[in-house]
RNA sequence: UCUAUACGAGUCU
């Protein structure tokens, strides 16, 4: 099965999921059964592509076969929904889950966060934060770059310092992502002059930017007409040299 | 306290 699984994987993982469709009929026919892994990666695999509802397809199917879905399984689908705006079908997952008594993650909980957040679900999303911590989980610093994201798309500052502080409050610090958000968000909303405070103190804190964060930055000052501060933040870049990764 | 799916957050396109 390991093998199968492995081979149905590697076409998953290239998108190539016309062939392991394919492939897994084929395995079918020699007496292959599937489980939740062969679902697992298939369904991630048309995830992936934005085919959400194949994906949806063959969670249904494996339902059917009175088989139950892992949390990998869940936490795929809820993102996908997420990233797609379906934030009720993300919630349904969700809840099933619960009920299920399927051990839900920071990896659930950061999904569902990042769809609220992103569609502008903002107390939603922070209500998230609270609950995780009453199923005794505690959020990471993913979940909290989700939600940072989020009041920064919707130019909401004040609510990126708070739940800064609240952060360190409990000791989680703010990474190169989550840095890199905040400057992105000041920089769309045409503040790069704090964009460039907050690349200081990230720098101050021992945390590298990285091309992304520097990108970030150049969209920025390109879109104020700031050709200068562009320049300069490009020499900065090349004698450092920027982390790729 | 090992157990097969590069499961979650960022720029530009």
């Amino acid at each position: 099965n390991l093998t199968y699984n492995s081979l149905i994987n590697g076409l998953c993982q290239k998108g190539k999921m016309e062939d392991a469709i394919i492939f897994l009929e084929k395995c079918k026919f020699q007496g292959f059964n599937p489980d939740v892994y062969t679902y697992g990666v298939i369904i991630e695999g048309f995830c992936k592509k934005d085919e959400i509802q194949k994906g949806k397809k063959l969670f249904n199917e494996l339902v059917n076969k009175n088989m139950e879905a892992n949390s990998f399984i869940y936490n795929t689908l809820i993102r996908a929904y997420s990233k797609n705006g379906d934030i009720t079908e993300a919630v349904k997952l969700f809840n099933e889950m619960k009920s299920k008594g399927i051990q839900l993650s920071s990896v659930t909980y950061s999904s569902l966060i990042h769809g609220y957040s992103n569609n502008g679900y903002l107390d939603d999303a922070k209500r998230l934060i609270n609950e995780m911590r009453d199923d005794g989980l505690s959020p990471d610093v993913v979940c909290y770059t989700a939600l940072i994201g989020g009041y920064c798309k919707t130019g909401q500052m004040e609510k990126v310092l708070t739940t800064l502080e609240e952060m360190s409050s409990y000791d989680i610090h703010p990474n190169k992502i989550t840095y890199t958000v905040m400057i992105d968000g000041y920089c769309k909303l045409g503040q790069t002059e704090v964009a460039v405070k907050v690349l200081g103190e990230m720098e101050q804190k021992g945390v590298v930017p990285d091309v992304v964060t520097y990108n970030a930055l150049a969209d920025g000052f390109s879109k104020e007409g700031k050709i200068e501060e562009a320049f300069r933040l490009f020499n900065d870049m090349s004698r450092r040299g920027v982390d790729l990764d």
